[in-house]
DNA sequence: AATAGATTTAATCATTTGTTTAAATCTATT
DNA sequence: AATAGATTTAAACAAATGATTAAATCTATT
């Protein structure tokens, strides 16, 4: 049943495919969605071997999960913690950051945002987004910049629903974008780099008092 | 086989509550993850009912889908195409038009992104959004605006992300957004009512060239 | 009340799907 | 080359699930 600690191994091949493979139909079709002869397929192995592997669908899919998580906050933790940059500057670094992370894999948001939607008790369980983000030094700033005038929008919820939306939701409502604007992949792609750089702008004159 | 078309039949009892059931489910947990026995549970009816008002659970999720879509799209077909009314008046309109909407079904943005995603072809051959909205007096106004100065960002697209991104964003996030601000639903639903009035100044602030 | 047709139920069927098993094959070590 | 253990395969199992069937029950009409 232990899998041999050799070079045959070590290289991960097999166990690496069926990852992928895994990654890539989750990320696609979802949890619920996916059936386990779809990721064999799709790494071109044994329907036998996922299980040889990775025990279940439940137990590659918890794997896949939690490294996709731990991408997406490692991204964000170093940014809104850092006491030596300005909030301008959060807003600048979060938005290429992610923009730039998502770029490479599109699905991402929407399979996160589907995933805690049929499980979000287990899930805030484990990763404490709240106390994260509340106790973050980027929210401090937020309030010291509200109180100060600098900012219009005292509640620092809003002000995230306007810009994680504004980073997020093209990907999320991508096939509905694509076809309103007639885009192709790299069409949307490039427009997706606009951003980059028109968010924190947008931003900026969206929360300046008037 | 046909159903009787007497009082007991046209009050639509059992198959109301089907369908009413099944709208509950599908939004929920969206098709792949229902099963057709959830839905028979939910409205406490036997599972062969099911079949036999609707013959199938493909026929059933069309049915919900083509009203859902139905009652989405009559939100903002009026509203677009209206000529006399200004490109801020429209936006006021669809901000607070769209929101009223889903704060009655808070589960639909993200059921209808979800079902779009997972058959995109299907969609946009029944529902030709992407020629609605681009023949729309909205985008008309909104480039006669660009063109005259009266707004920054001449790409309407990144105006429609950021604009629907705001109005839907929150509702598709709500499980992390209610996480992270520690609201219950009355509390996030207050927060949705606030942002009928504000997303149309922060639009407004962020359009206007600087 | 009797009848015909609509509605409902319990049971069953057939397929899909996650998982397991037992045998075959491969690989490193002797 | 022989062996032991790791890897892979084909086949099958068991549970879940969408759908059907045949009988029972209800309802309107006569």
């Amino acid at each position: 049943m232990k899998k041999r600690e050799t070079a045959r191994t070590l290289d991960l091949s097999t166990e690496a495919r069926i990852k992928q493979a895994a990654r890539a139909v989750f990320y696609r079709k979802g949890f619920a969605a996916t059936r386990t002869r779809d990721i064999a397929e799709e790494a071109g192995i044994n329907l036998a071997l996922l299980n040889y592997y990775f025990r279940s669908k439940g137990k590659l899919f918890e794997i896949i999960m939690l490294e996709t998580l731990s991408d997406f906050l490692a991204n964000i933790r170093g940014v809104i913690n850092d006491e030596s940059t300005s909030l301008e500057c959060k807003i600048e670094q979060i938005a290429a950051g992610y923009i730039d992370l998502i770029r490479r894999e599109p699905e991402i948001p929407f399979f996160l945002l589907s995933e805690i939607r049929s499980n979000a008790g287990v899930f805030f369980e484990r990763i404490p987004i709240g106390k994260i983000v509340k106790s973050s030094v980027f929210i401090r700033q937020y309030r010291e910049a509200a109180a100060n005038g600098k900012i219009a929008e005292p509640n620092p919820l809003h002000f995230i629903m306007n810009f994680i939306g504004m980073i997020l939701f093209p990907f999320i409502a991508s096939p509905v974008l694509k076809e309103i604007g007639s885009l192709d992949a790299e069409a949307f792609d490039r427009l997706m780099e606009e951003r980059k750089k028109r968010i924190p702008l947008w931003i900026n004159s969206l929360m300046k008092p008037t």
